[in-house]
DNA sequence: CAGAATCCAAGGGGATACTG
DNA sequence: CAGTATCCCCTTGGATTCTG
């Protein structure tokens, strides 16, 4: 017999377990979509087209690394369009596509859920708290 | 005037900004959901309760880390139920709360419109890497 | 069986500086 | 203005070991 350990047999799991999650549609729009910045720049460009400038004072809180990281992953998923212009200093403006719009009332519901339920959710998290550890620092 | 570099302004709005996104009931939802294993913990037990090891059966490539603290932070959440059963060995089961029902519509919607378009974020993504990095590894 | 505790490697993400 | 490149910290998460 083989002889074979279960962590062996674990690890081997666990990779074809993480070649289906990375098939799975689900898991992929999830991994997209729960990004912490995603949502924010696909919701300032729900408003209308802005420049990359503008992204940034709009989000405030974001550096040029993640805006730009961000900005890149969803104009190669065809969610965001990028159109440059090039004046003497550089003008790119940033919209959503069709195919970005589609996606944007999913958020909404996804808004909704948590505006109706997140006082639960937030109530639960209390009780549970409370009942165990007594005094939450 | 005050003498405040251009860091100490970015740094106190990120602060700032941080402070919204954890207020955001819709990013504290899409935190939750995003996690890796949340959404397959939800799925797995959407087909009626299961005790911890059949969790672990099922959704294979978890370690028990994982698994565990996935199900306290659902259990704390108010998402799923936890019920013990003092046997000799000891058994658990877990259980998708009400308030866990009705997330999963949500969690169908997503599948749907990922089901529905993701084919055409690949061809996009397709599209873009053969743009310009020519050679795809 | 169900879980807690510990150790440790990999990667995400911020700050900074430079470029076209 | 709109990025790119670099350094570096700190969290995330897997493997392992020990308990009730």
């Amino acid at each position: 017999m083989t002889t074979r350990t279960a962590s062996e047999r674990r690890a081997e799991a666990a990779q074809r377990y993480d070649a289906y999650l990375a098939a799975c549609p689900t898991r992929q729009l999830l991994d997209r979509i729960s990004d912490k910045w995603v949502t924010l720049v696909l919701s300032a460009l729900a408003g209308g087209p802005q420049r990359y400038s503008d992204l940034s004072r709009r989000i405030a809180g974001v550096s040029q690394k993640m805006l730009t990281q961000t900005l890149r992953s969803l104009e190669r998923d065809g969610l965001v369009s990028r159109a440059v212009t090039p004046s003497v200093p550089v003008r790119v403006d940033y919209a959503l596509t069709p195919l970005g719009s589609t996606l944007m009332p999913l958020l909404a519901h996804i808004k909704e859920w948590a505006e109706h339920h997140m006082d639960e959710v937030a109530a639960a998290r209390t009780g549970y708290d409370g009942a165990s550890g007594s005094a939450a620092p």
